[in-house]
DNA sequence: GCAATACGATACGGGTCAGACTCGTAACGC
DNA sequence: GCGTTACGAGTCTGACCCGTATCGTATTGC
C-alpha cells in the first residue's frame, strides 16, 4: 500500500493496529465492484466501503482518495511477467504473445477495458501505463533481435513494427474481443506464424 | 435523430417547428464535451444544455436520454468506408488498414478510447458495435480472398486470423497510442508489407 | 487499569445532477 | 389575431456522493 507504514522500520506505534483483514476487503471489494461492471469514475467510496463492510473513514485512513486506492487495486491484478525459455524463438514468441492482456486474476478480463481511457487522459497515467508494457516490450524485442543473430529472422525487418504486429491482434481480441469467431487459445500460436511465415504466394 | 418527426411523411404539425440549429448545437456540444476529455458518464445534460446554449427542456424534448443523445451524436462521427480500388491486392489492403480508427472528425481520436468500456458492457452495445466493424470486415475479408483467387496470396492461409493480424496493429496504434514512438503516417503500409512477407529468414 | 489508536456506524454540510416543471417569449398555420 | 408548439432560462425535489466528524466499542503496549 502507499501510505500505510512501512513494515521494517516501523518503532511499533502504539494503539490498536490496522487490520490486516480491512485491507483485503477494500481491495477486493474495489476489484469486484469493477469486474461487476461499474465504470471507474461510477465507483464510489461509499459504495466500497458499503460493499467491504468497513466504515468510509477506515478507507480514508489509509488512502488519500480513489485515485490513490485504484492504483493499489490495479498494482493486485497484474500477473507475472512471462519468462521465455530462449530455446526457439517461435516458442518464446508464441509464450509472449499469449500472455498479452492475460492476468491471473479473471476479474481482469472485465476491468482492463476500462483502463482504455484513462490511459490518455493525462501524461502522468500514460507514463503509468508505459512503465507497465516497456519491460514485456523490452522482452519480445529482445528475444526478436536473438531470432536475427540466430539467423531465424531476416537482418532487415523493422523490430518496432514486428512487436506490434505481434502484439495488436491479441490485444485486440482479449480487451475488446474483436472478432468474437477467433479461438483466443490458439491464437497466439496461429498470429506467430501467420508473422514469421508471411501471406504472400511465393 | 431516433425520435424526431420524421421528414417526409409527416402532414406538418401546427405551432412552432423545432429548430434546427438547436439540433446541430446541442449534438456539437456532446462532441466537443467529450473531445474535451470528459468521460462518458460523467457527461451531463446539464453541461451540454449550457455548453449548447439551450435549455435542458429542449434536450429531453428531443432525446429520451443521454443514451439517446450519445447514440446520435457519436453516429455523426462516423468516416465514410474506403472503398478499395480493386487493382492491387497490396494497395487495396493499406488503403483499407490506413482506414482504420481514421474519422473525418478530429475529435475522434479523443472519443474512441471512451468508447472501449461500453462496448463489451451489454449485449446491445455489442452487437451496435459488431453492426459498425463488419461491414469493413467484409471489404478486407474479399480483398484477400481475391487475392487468393488471383494466385497473389497463400491459399492456406487463415483468412480471419490475417485481418486480426492487419486490424491489430493499427487499432492499438490509433486508439491506445501503444508506442509513441512508431509513425502513424506510414504505419500501414509497413504493417502490409511486413504481413505480406513475414519475418522468417529464407 | 490507562492512554492510544483502530474499528463500524452514522450524521453532517456542501456539492452535482436528473427530470419535471414554470416562466415570458418567439415562430408557425389558419 | 388566435391556437399551438418550441424556445432559453430558471426553479424545485429527490438522489447520490465526498470528505470530515463523532459516536460507542475493540484491541494493543505499558
Amino acid at each position: 500500500m502507499s501510505d500505510m507504514t512501512s513494515t521494517a522500520d516501523a518503532p511499533r506505534s502504539p494503539g490498536r493496529p490496522r487490520s490486516i483483514r480491512a485491507d483485503e476487503a477494500i481491495i477486493e471489494a474495489t476489484l469486484d465492484l469493477l469486474a461487476e461492471g461499474s465504470t471507474i469514475e461510477a465507483l464510489s467510496i461509499e459504495a466500497i466501503a458499503a460493499r467491504a463492510g468497513v466504515g468510509k473513514a477506515t478507507i480514508y485512513r489509509r488512502w488519500a482518495g480513489k485515485d490513490a486506492l485504484l492504483l493499489d487495486a490495479l498494482r493486485r491484478l497484474k500477473g507475472v511477467m512471462a519468462k521465455p525459455a530462449g530455446h526457439s524463438v517461435r516458442d518464446d514468441l508464441v509464450l509472449l504473445v499469449g500472455a498479452i492482456g492475460k492476468n491471473v486474476d479473471p476479474r481482469a478480463a472485465k476491468i482492463m477495458p476500462c483502463l482504455v481511457p484513462v490511459v490518455n487522459r493525462s501524461a502522468d497515467q500514460f507514463q503509468l501505463y508505459q512503465n507497465i508494457i516497456s519491460p514485456r516490450r523490452k522482452l519480445m524485442r529482445e528475444v526478436l533481435r536473438r531470432g536475427i543473430d540466430e539467423g531465424v529472422l531476416r537482418a532487415d525487418i523493422d523490430v518496432e513494427v514486428t512487436m506490434a504486429l505481434l502484439t495488436g491482434p491479441m490485444l485486440i481480441q482479449r480487451v475488446l474481443q474483436w472478432n468474437p469467431d477467433l479461438d483466443e487459445q490458439t491464437l497466439p500460436e496461429r498470429v506467430v506464424d501467420a508473422v514469421l511465415e508471411g501471406i504472400r504466394a511465393r
